[in-house]
This record gives C-alpha cells, sequence and structure tokens, in this order.
RNA sequence: CGGGGCGUAGCUCAGCUUGGCAGAGCGCUAGCUUUGGGAGCUAGAAGUCGGAGGUUCAAAUCCUCUCGCCCCGACCA
C-alpha cells in the first residue's frame, strides 16, 4: 500500500490493471482469465444488482433461474447462434467418472435452454407477454482477458422476454435499453450513447442488437449493455408458437437483454484518476468513511466517543457509513479511502472536536470543508447528491470534448489518434466497416437512435450515406 | 496457434554467465517511539528455488523433458 499508483498518462492499462487490484474490488484466481470478486468489488455488484432488479421488477419482469449446463445440441439449433458462439465455448465430456453421451456446454448465455422451456410454458396468448430475467454466471472462452472488462467467467444478468407482435417485442427492446441508459446515467453517472449495432457486430441469432456505449477515461469506447430484439429466430427454432384468439398457432416475438460485472469496469475507467478511483454515491458500498485523528488515551477517548455519536447520526439518516478505527496513520488512511474513491471523507481530531466541527473532503473534486459535527447529518446527503451530479456532469463535459464530427478519411485518421467518439458518414458494408478497422483499429460503435438523418457521402469509401454513424476505437 | 518473456518467502524481484551456507525490499509478528496527507528504530517468523529426470564430491545455477503464467498478433458482454 506504500508505493504510489502508475499513473494514467504513463500507462492506462497498466493503471487499470493495478487500481482493480489494490482497492480490493478483485484478483486473478488460479484459473486463466477468471477472477475472485472480493468483497469490496463485490459490494458494488450488488449495488448494481439491487437498483437494476428493482428497475426489472418495475417494469414487469420476474427473477427464475435456469441451469449452467445445457446439452450441446440446444445450442446447433439456431443456425447464426451456434457460430456465433461456439469458438468460445467451454464444454463438460465427461462426469460421474464415464463420458458423457451427449457432451454439455457451460452457458455463455442461456438463450437455447430458456426457449426450450418457453416451448412449454407458452400455449395461449394468455401466457404472453412471459417477461423473465434471471442473474446468473456465464463462461465464454476468451483469448486475451481483463479484471472485469474481459473474463471468461463473469456475473451478469439476461433478460428473456416473448411476446405476440413483432411491434410488442421491439417495444421490449427499447423499454430495456432505456432502462440501462437511465441505470448507466443516473446510478453509475456515466453518460452512455444508445445505438443499434451493424450486421457485423450483433448478438449471434438477433434481428438487432441495441446497445449503450460509454467513452472511458482513456478515450476508448465500452460498451456498457445491450438489449437484442430475437425477431421469431429462436422461437423457430425451438419451435415456440401460441394460439391466438381467433385459434390460429404462431411463432412468438422475442427479447433478450443483458449487462455485467463489466460495468464495475466502466465505473472505473468513467471516472477514476491517479489516486484511484471514484465511486458515484448513489453506488458506493461506502458513502462515507470516518478516521478519527488522536494521539495520546486522553484524545483518543474524546474523540471516539464524538465518532461513534457521528456515525450514528448519519447512518440514522440512511447514509453508508463506516468508521476507520484501524492502527494505522491518519494518512494512510486518506491514500486507502482516495484509493478506494469512498466519495466523502470526514476527519475528526481533537482541534475539530473542541471547535464541534469536522472536516469534510470530497474524493470527486478533492476539495475540503469544515462542518458543523450535529448538522452534519442532515446537509450529507444532499452533498452526496451534488457530488453524483457532478461526476456525470464532468463524465459529459469529458465526452462533449472528445466527441468530433468528421467528413474526410484523413481527418478520420488523424482525429483517431486522439481517441474519442467519431460521428462520420458510412456507405453501409460490411467489406467497408471491416477495412477501416483494418487501416484504424476503430469500429463502428453503433448508429446512434437520437441521430437526425443527414445526407453525406461515406468518410472511406465516398458512396453516398444517409446518416452519420458513431466509430471508436473499442475495448 | 505464431512471436517474445517469466517461474526463487504472502507480494515485487536479485542471485544463474563462471556450480560451493537461500538473499533484498515491501508486507507480516512483537516491543518502544510516533499519529491533521502513505512513520521510525529494534527484534523475529517466513522457502519442496514450478515439477521430473540427468551430469557432479556438490545444482536455484549446467543438460533433457515437462507443467504453468504473462505480454504481443487472429475472437469478444
Amino acid at each position: 500500500m506504500a508505493e504510489k499508483l502508475t499513473k494514467q498518462s504513463d500507462d492506462y492499462p497498466r493503471w487499470y490493471t493495478e487500481v482493480v487490484q489494490r482497492a480490493d474490488l478483485a484478483e486473478h484466481a488460479p484459473v486463466k482469465g477468471s477472477m475472485i470478486i472480493k468483497p469490496y468489488g463485490y459490494g458494488l455488484w450488488e449495488a448494481i444488482q439491487r437498483q437494476l432488479d428493482d428497475m426489472f421488477k418495475a417494469t414487469g419482469h420476474q427473477n427464475a433461474y435456469f441451469p449452467l449446463l445445457i446439452p450441446e445440441s440446444f445450442m446447433k439449433k439456431e443456425a447464426e447462434h451456434v457460430e456465433g458462439f461456439s469458438p468460445e465455448l467451454a464444454v463438460v465430456t465427461h462426469a460421474g467418472g464415464k463420458k458423457l453421451e451427449e457432451p454439455y456446454v457451460i452457458r455463455p448465455t442461456s438463450e437455447t435452454i430458456i426457449w426450450d422451456t418457453f416451448r412449454r410454458w407458452i400455449q395461449s396468448h394468455r401466457d404472453l407477454p412471459l417477461l423473465i430475467n434471471q442473474w446468473a454466471n456465464v463462461m465464454r472462452w476468451e483469448m486475451r482477458t481483463r479484471l472485469f472488462l474481459r473474463t471468461t467467467e463473469f456475473l451478469w444478468q439476461e433478460g428473456h422476454t416473448a411476446h405476440a407482435t413483432a411491434e410488442e417485442a421491439q417495444e421490449e427492446t427499447l423499454r430495456m435499453l432505456e432502462v440501462y441508459r437511465t441505470f448507466a446515467e443516473d446510478y453509475m453517472a456515466i453518460p452512455v450513447l444508445t445505438g443499434v449495432k451493424t450486421d457485423r457486430e450483433r448478438f449471434a441469432g438477433a434481428v438487432n442488437t441495441y446497445c449503450i456505449e460509454a467513452l472511458m477515461g482513456d478515450k476508448k469506447a465500452l460498451q456498457a449493455g445491450t438489449s437484442h430484439n430475437l425477431g421469431q429466430n429462436f422461437a423457430k427454432a425451438f419451435d415456440v408458437k401460441y394460439q391466438t384468439k381467433e385459434g390460429v398457432a404462431e411463432y412468438v416475438w422475442a427479447t433478450s437483454w443483458g449487462v455485467s460485472t463489466r460495468l464495475i469496469g466502466a465505473l472505473v475507467m468513467a471516472h477514476g484518476d491517479d489516486a484511484g478511483l471514484i465511486l458515484p454515491p448513489r453506488l458506493a458500498p461506502i458513502q462515507a468513511v470516518v478516521v478519527p485523528i488522536f494521539r495520546k488515551d486522553d484524545e483518543k477517548v474524546p474523540v471516539m466517543d464524538a465518532c461513534t455519536k457521528l456515525i450514528a447520526e448519519l447512518r440514522a439518516a440512511g447514509i453508508r457509513t463506516h468508521l476507520d478505527d484501524r492502527d494505522q496513520r491518519p494518512g494512510w488512511k486518506f491514500a486507502e479511502w482516495e484509493l478506494k474513491g469512498v466519495p466523502v471523507r470526514i476527519e475528526m481530531g481533537p482541534k475539530d472536536l473542541a471547535a464541534g466541527e469536522v472536516r469534510v473532503g470530497f474524493r470527486h473534486s478533492g476539495e475540503k470543508q469544515q462542518e458543523k459535527a450535529d448538522s452534519l447529518a442532515a446537509k450529507l446527503p444532499a452533498i452526496l447528491e451534488a457530488a453524483q451530479q457532478g461526476l456525470f456532469d464532468r463524465a459529459v463535459e469529458f465526452r462533449k470534448a472528445n466527441t468530433h464530427r468528421v467528413d474526410s478519411w484523413d481527418e478520420f485518421k488523424e482525429r483517431l489518434d486522439a481517441g474519442g467518439f467519431l460521428y462520420a458518414h458510412w456507405d453501409g458494408t460490411t467489406a467497408t466497416e471491416e477495412k477501416i478497422q483494418k487501416e484504424t483499429k476503430a469500429t463502428i460503435r453503433c448508429i446512434p437512435l437520437d441521430d437526425d438523418m443527414e445526407d453525406g457521402k461515406c468518410v472511406f469509401s465516398g458512396e453516398p450515406s444517409k446518416r452519420r454513424v458513431m466509430f471508436a476505437k473499442a475495448y
């Protein structure tokens, strides 16, 4: 703990790895690409889960749980799905000391097992819509992994819904995308761009994939969540039909949507600085930490008494508060809580006690100010909300400063070197998309939803284009 | 799978070229002094030198095989 973090400007990936490990979010597990999520990191995930789960319930969804192991044959029923996922499947071939007749795959996502189940659950139009979510772990065998951003096993939620009409499925797809956008912006304090993926980036088996894209501190893009309109692809693959009021058998329409522990990586990279994490108050496992300061016992006793009283008041006010009474020097504690991104630090020493005050330090701004101890509990909720807003505003400004419209190939390449989001015209072909990636490493992150149509010429091929798309280098 | 690197104390690593008592820093334990921005001193505990085989009086060091990890390229929430 004594050493300083690598600076973001010196080596951003290294900074990320160090922060994640030294802030006690996670560490590497013995199996390549898998991670141990430590209590502080898991606390963050729990905060994310709680809020999202409430939002899912509020939009009519119910939780259920489907199994980890999926018969291999299920994966093969939807052509695009199997093609998309087969390279990253982990397969169980032996169990109970014997070779299995049919191998099981460890779920990379649960569409197949869920649609096999939905076939039995759905008979009538009265069974629709069917709105299911599950919190689960999944496994995708990745070549290159990074804690939270890409691990072979990760935690996520996956929503799976079935609808009577194409329109309802599309509404659901966009409704959940909006839930994700709201969550990212209002709770994670990260502004996100909503859009549609190109054919190339679309989920294997979907008709359309919608996404939220966020800008990280190193000006690279991160896909933070996806919502898919699956059309009737899985209904047809698994023969899921319902009887309409008229008695006609029709295939149902489907969606699926998910966010994962990758969100924690997004949180780290969207807000963190050279001193470590900066957590948004609404999700911070600890919103305020109290650091007592004293020399001898004659100072310790009254200071600790005052801290205990203060903490009781803060907790009564609904603030997640922690008393750091460890046998360490105050300066050491300050540095550690900054590393861990706690929004507010409260210092209480003999001088403060004599004045009936505390010193309050803010992680996101680095500012410190004196506050009356007995009115702090009443003021702190508003202070935390202001910090939440301040973080979001700063992220919005950062994104604005790193978003550009480009109209020529030279400008494209030049701007791309500096990072950020680039809005440019594209001729709509996969061939062009691939050539651009090959030459520049940039990909089309999405076709923005809220952008106006605008005639132009493809920045690469010069062919006509009806609208701009967003390019960026991405994680 | 191709290219590069590394396995020695909990962590980061030195020692290997030229074989000869198993080392340092951080962390940990105990004590004393300290405590408002990452403390100091003293004393300790801590190791199958990734594994197997070989050469040798003697192997962390040389040889052979093997296992694992990290980084860079082709895939991705």
